[in-house]
DNA sequence: TAAGTATGTGAGTGCACACTTACAAACAAA
DNA sequence: TTTGTTTGTAAGTGTGCACTCACATACTTA
């Protein structure tokens, strides 16, 4: 053996949310992911159930990794205000989506949320994340809300290309939005 | 002749943005929109340019039919200042994505923005929306960019289903957001 | 060392689906 | 009525891909 069943899985992981965050769910064959992890097609079939249990498995590591950054990133605070706790949990998910897995990995997740399975990861997802956000910074339900709706606003910039976008109408969905 | 083929194109692409709203490009077979549009598959090929070329079409379709909802909310708008030519608006918009075609349209588009031709429609659409929004309302970048988030924030709330969420962090989330 | 167990793969199998082709029926113009 | 054009379809074709199975190669324990 070279390595066990559970260390294989996270690399599958890995590469799972990396490929499917760029060509989403139907359209990534899960032997693009086992070539970027290394192995086999058949080995991860044996170590995820089916191509939708590998999805969904690749939601929660996706999720854990920004509930992850998020925490730390609200220890870095410049003070105990909410606004400034949440403007560094909003500084450390910008610094994390910089590579656009996480970002792009949510959004497919959002797409293919028709499949039962899905919704239910993302709902887990945004729980952790949401409820975390709100006990945290003691934020009121309203900056809860407005930081969600500029986290998701981040998501329509990133995959439409706003950035790149010279046009005033471009300008004004990206202003003050952390380096994407 | 039952019918002429621009009136055919219409019919195909109503059934289309319907379509693939629920299961999304890659997962929804050509056959599935003829079914719903009531012809066969063969001609949706004839009046479209591929699967590609019919899905593109739809999202101007789809884009059309949003920006011609918030032009026609903001004629009822109470006032003349930017924030109730935006609520009213926002309201129209509220409306028309009762339904959730157009919502869910929206989503898996963004979700196959790593085709080009379904990026530069994506931008298309918002190009016309964003610039119409912020021309009729006379409304600040800043205010602009609010619409907006919270108009992504509406895509998370329908397609995770959080409205059906007694959870506080859910209840957070949805809190006056238009009865979607 | 023998038997058992976990890790790993090559080579299929069957099916769904994008797209084509050959053909037919309705309508128009001469 | 004949010729041409547009609308429409039935019946393929080829390919890509989810999933399986038989088999091989490590590593462990008695």
């Amino acid at each position: 053996m070279r390595s066990t069943a559970e260390a294989r899985r996270v690399t599958v992981l890995n590469a799972a949310v990396s490929v499917f965050a760029r060509t989403g769910f139907h359209a990534t064959p899960v032997t693009a992911v086992a070539a970027a992890a290394g192995i086999s097609e058949a080995y991860v079939f044996r170590l995820f159930a089916g191509k939708l249990g590998l999805f969904v498995a690749a939601a929660g590591a996706c999720f854990d990794r920004i509930a992850q950054a998020i925490e730390a990133g609200a220890e870095r605070a410049a003070g105990d205000s909410p606004e400034e706790i949440l403007d560094a949990m909003g500084g450390a998910y910008a610094e994390l989506i910089a590579d656009r897995d996480l970002l792009l990995f949510q959004v497919q997740a959002q797409a293919v949320t028709d499949i039962p399975e899905v919704a239910e990861a993302v709902r887990a997802g945004y729980r952790r994340v949401a409820t975390f956000v709100q006990s945290r910074a003691q934020a009121s339900d309203a900056q809860v809300q407005q930081f969600f709706a500029y986290g998701q606003l981040c998501h329509l910039i990133v995959t439409a290309g706003l950035e790149q976008v010279p046009e005033p109408w471009a300008r004004a969905l990206t202003a003050g939005i952390r380096h994407p």
